[in-house]
RNA sequence: CGGAGCGUGGCGCAGCCUGGUAGCGCAUCUGGUUUGGGACCAGAGGGUCGUAGGUUCGAAUCCUAUCGCUCCGACCA
């Protein structure tokens, strides 16, 4: 992509409106634009980041066995009414009323809709287990939206939902989500740590919220430092495998927020091996057992001819946060510092001399040979001063600057500067190349 | 919803107290000089001062209402 061709509005300004860093350097790279409170447009390059953010979740739920599907963003009261919950929710949910004068929603979650799906069409336990999952817009009307796109009323939400035929297999699935989980959040560049969470009607264990760890979180949590080390499980974990162990390798550490928080418990760790700092949750999952089915009567036929309500768990990651929560955990002062996989493109290129015709003809070769290599590429060939362009790439926070000048035209080689580290090296185009694609 | 504050060119702000018809920086446009870290000179465009009433000869400024936004608290991916 050729920034003059591109929709990019930076601004040197810090937006007197947005009170933390994510916030503030999302509307300076021209991320996003708001719209009016916790409501947002995005624009191409934060639209870029937002994408690719979607696609690791999805390739990660995929490999667990989940199932894509999409539910619509609007939904009938009368389902609700089902459940119980259209008056239980409370204000949070945006109520809308058609022509017609129906009773509408727009959606903050959809066990309702997924469950009425289910049991229109799945009746025998050999169907199971089953987990349907939709990344779709929610609408949560929030007392107060703040912090950008982490706490936005409109934000985007990956929720899976899965169906068992008791709570043992629940228990399977439960900890295939888990294991989904810790996967997706490496793949993105961050380290998340499973905290118990309350788990709602039905009790036991099986609720956990994801955790990032960062200075403008928004709940104090408390943790063993031996949780910031554990390697996820990777992408050769068989999920059809018995994934206890893989779980309890975390669980078995302490870890809570706030409201979860046993000083003691904590105060008995070593001394060093106490964490406490400030999170952002960006994930959550929990079993239901048949919260859900019962009202909605949602049941099977088992192996013996009976009729059973379907053991039901819902799994969230929120994935516009999730942008804003990179952003925090990763950032300095000039900028964003975008890990590798998120990154909205993989190397900007700067033309220090767009007039000069050799250089102009060397960073066409480079941004050719770039964009043959499959890099997403920003190239910077506009006639700016080089100060503003290499503010402006590391304000974006790509993983790799490259930049070409007279002075490397005449030596034959290329500068390359590694966003995170800002470690700098002067090559042949060929070989930074090749150091490119050996540090993705 | 309780508390605090803010709405003035695209962005950040001053002006308001003490009414007299709007200004600064950045950005934008034109011309020129520049170009290895956010340039300089000269010129230009752009604002019904959130909205609606009221007071006044006269309102960005005073009064009332209303809308919007931000921050602190109780709730949440």
């Amino acid at each position: 992509m050729r920034l003059s061709k591109y929709f990019l509005p930076v601004s040197k300004d810090v937006p007197a409106d947005a009170a933390i860093a994510s916030h503030q350097l999302m509307l300076r790279a021209g991320m996003v634009r708001q719209n009016g409170a916790g409501i947002y447009s995005w624009l191409p390059l934060g639209h870029r980041v937002l994408r690719k953010i979607e696609q690791i979740v999805r390739e990660e739920m995929n490999r667990a066995g989940a199932v894509e599907m999409l539910m619509p963003t609007l939904q009938q009261a009368d389902l609700w009414r089902e459940s119980g919950r259209y008056d239980d929710y409370g204000a949070e949910m945006l109520r809308i009323t058609d022509r017609h004068e129906r009773d509408m929603l727009y959606g903050p979650t959809n066990e309702e809709l997924i469950t009425d799906v289910f049991r229109s069409f799945v009746k025998s336990y050999r169907q199971l287990p089953l987990n349907l999952y939709h990344i779709q817009w929610k609408f949560r009307d929030e007392i107060r939206p703040r912090f950008g796109v982490m706490r936005g009323r409109e934000f985007l939400m990956k929720d899976a939902y899965s169906f068992d035929i008791d709570a043992e297999a629940a228990r399977r699935s439960y900890q295939k989500m888990f294991c989904a989980y810790l996967n997706a959040f490496d793949r993105m560049g961050l380290t998340a740590i499973p905290m118990k969470a309350d788990p709602g009607p039905i009790g036991g264990d099986l609720s956990h919220e994801f955790i990032i760890l960062a200075d403008t979180g928004e709940s104090a949590v408390f943790c063993d430092k031996a949780l910031l080390d554990i390697p996820a499980p990777g992408a050769d974990l068989d999920f059809d495998s018995d994934l206890t162990a893989e779980m309890e390798k975390r669980t078995q550490y302490y870890a809570a927020t706030d409201e979860k928080h046993d000083e003691a418990a904590f105060e008995a760790l070593p001394k060093e091996q106490q964490v406490a700092a400030r999170g952002i949750e960006v994930g959550h999952i929990f079993y239901f057992g048949t919260k859900y089915s019962e009202p909605m009567n949602a049941s099977i036929q088992t192996s013996e001819g009976d009729k059973a309500l379907i053991h039901g768990g819902s799994y969230g990651i929120g994935v516009s946060r999730l942008v804003g929560g990179i952003i925090e955990a990763s950032h300095d002062y000039k900028g964003i510092i975008w890990p590798d996989a998120v990154a909205p493109f993989d190397v900007g290129l700067i033309s220090l001399r767009p007039k000069d015709d050799a250089v102009a003809t060397a960073c066409e070769e480079a941004y050719v040979a770039l964009t043959e290599a499959g890099l997403d590429v920003l190239y910077d060939e506009r006639d700016e001063r080089p100060g503003a362009k290499f503010a402006t790439m590391e304000l974006i926070g790509l993983p790799w600057q490259m930049t070409i000048g007279p002075k490397g035209v005449e030596k034959g080689v290329v500068e390359l500067k590694r966003r995170e580290t800002g470690e700098t090296s002067e090559l042949p185009l060929a070989e930074a190349l090749a150091m490119i694609k050996g540090g993705r």
